[in-house]
RNA sequence: CGGGGAGUAGCGCAGCCUGGUAGCGCAUCUGUUUUGGGAACAGAGGGUCGCAGGUUCAAAUCCUGUCUCCCCGACCA
């Protein structure tokens, strides 16, 4: 893309509403606009992170067996009052009157749909177990939206729900979500802990949250220190094998949030040098709940047994639309965005400090071209800016290398790279530069 | 929902106390000179002062109501 044909408005000066680092080079760097309280437009920049981090949670599910469907974002209120969730929600939940006088809803969440649809379908155990997903754009009206796209009110979240025959394959299904979790969330750069959680209204006793720590969490977490650095399990874990022990692994040590935390235990569990507590910001939440909703809305199957059983079933949150935010508040320096390889806008940004300068133009496009070819997707400044514009601009919006032609540099056939993370600077020939960047990205689908 | 703060040009703000018909910085447009870390000079455009009432000869300014946004807390798949 060359950027004097891309739709990227930049801001100098931070708006003032905006307090935490994401929520600032979100909006610095042409990222978001905001239309009112936690509702917000995504520009093209910002469109691309997301659709990058959608896309590794998609991959991420399908590897562990579940499969991709579609709900609608407006949902009618008689599958809610059947759950008895149609009260209890309260005025989180944006209720809508159509012509006719009907009560509809639009979808803080899809238990009830997706178990009208397994109710009307799935009637034996032999078509078991189930695992579907979707991602799509959720709406809970929040009484406190804030921190920009990390709690507004409609948000893009990947919800997937599980239906078994009984709570031992439920588990065997949790498990997967589970693995697949840590997966997902490595993928992007970002070190996850799952901790024990409070099932909320959702109902069931076995529930994790999975949280990235910064320091503008939402949520206090209390953790064993070794979890935070635990690999993740990797690619290549078998999906229908055991997963137990990967999971137990994780689970062991003591790891909770403020609403489960327990001192005494934290304790004594956790030897004094271990004891982590700091904040967290929550991207992802799974539960097993039975069957909560399978028995409301006689949602059952034949068992081997020849009787009917309740689906016993799970839910399983990531929020995608948070995780951009979460991403950049665990990820930034004072001069804006580093972004991951794997969700970067763009491969590279290649700056041409001297645009109109024959051999400058010359080689900029050169490279352009050639890494287009590569795949690795950069982002061409041939704006007419200063050099100092440019630099600062590209520093803003993140790019994880720079390509710096200059006429200092090209009078000796050379070219900058600049690593955004380290701020490293090496001098290559063109040549050398694009198969450095395009060796960066090998291993990575962009 | 409780407490606090703010709405004035695209963004950041001053002006309000003590009413007199709107200003600064950045950005934008034109020109000239510049050009390797957010250039300089000259000129130009852009505002129903959130909205609705009221007081007054006169309201951004005073009064009443209302809407919106932000922060702290409570809340939160």
């Amino acid at each position: 893309m060359r950027l004097s044909r891309y739709f990227l408005p930049l801001l100098k000066e931070t708006p003032a509403s905006a307090e935490i680092a994401s929520h600032r080079y979100m909006l610095r760097a042409g990222m978001i606009k905001q239309h009112s309280a936690g509702i917000y437009s995504w520009l093209p920049l910002g469109f691309k992170v997301m659709r990058k981090i959608e896309q590794i949670v998609r991959e991420e599910q399908n590897r562990a067996g579940a499969i991709e469907m579609l709900m609608p974002t407006i949902q009618g209120a008689d599958l809610w009052q059947e759950s008895g969730r149609y009260d209890d929600y309260g005025k989180e939940m944006l209720r809508i009157t159509d012509r006719a006088g009907r009560e509809l809803l639009y979808g803080p969440t899809n238990e009830e749909m997706l178990t009208d649809v397994f109710r009307t379908f799935v009637r034996s155990y032999k078509e078991l177990p189930q695992l579907l997903y979707h991602i799509q754009w959720k709406f809970r009206d929040e009484v406190r939206p804030r921190f920009g796209v990390m709690r507004g009110r409609e948000f893009l979240m990947k919800d997937a729900y599980s239906f078994d025959i009984d709570m031992d394959a439920a588990v065997v299904s949790y498990n997967k979500m589970f693995i697949a979790y840590l997966n997902t969330f490595a993928r992007m750069g970002l070190k996850a802990v799952p901790m024990q959680a409070d099932t909320g209204p959702i109902g069931g006793d076995l529930s994790h949250e999975f949280l990235i720590l910064a320091d503008t969490g939402e949520s206090e977490v209390f953790c064993h220190a070794d979890l935070v650095d635990m690999p993740a399990p990797g690619l290549d874990v078998d999906f229908d094998g055991d997963l137990q022990s990967l999971v137990d692994e994780r689970t062991v040590l003591y790891a909770r949030t403020d609403e489960m935390h327990d001192a005494k235990a934290f304790e004594t569990q956790v030897p004094r040098s271990k004891r982590l507590s700091a904040r967290g910001i929550e991207v992802g939440h799974i539960f097993c709940f039975g069957d909560k909703y399978s028995k409301a809305m006689g949602a059952k199957v034949m068992g081997p047994d020849g009787k009917e059983h309740f689906a016993q079933m799970g839910s399983y949150g990531v929020g995608v639309s948070r995780l951009v935010g979460g991403i950049i508040e665990a990820s930034h320096d004072d001069a804006g965005i580093i972004w991951p390889k794997s969700v970067t806008p763009f491969g590279v940004g290649i700056i041409n400090l001297r645009v109109g300068d024959d051999e400058c133009d010359k080689v900029s496009e050169d490279i352009y071209n050639k890494l287009c070819a590569a795949g690795v997707d950069p982002l061409y400044d041939d704006k007419k800016d200063r050099g100092g514009v440019k630099f600062s601009r590209m520093d803003l919006i993140g790019l994880p290398y720079q390509i710096v032609v200059g006429p200092r540099g090209l009078k000796d056939g050379i070219v900058e790279i600049k690593d955004r993370k380290t701020g490293e600077r090496q001098n290559q020939s063109p040549e050398a530069a694009i198969a450095f960047i395009t060796a960066q990205y090998a291993d990575i689908s962009l």
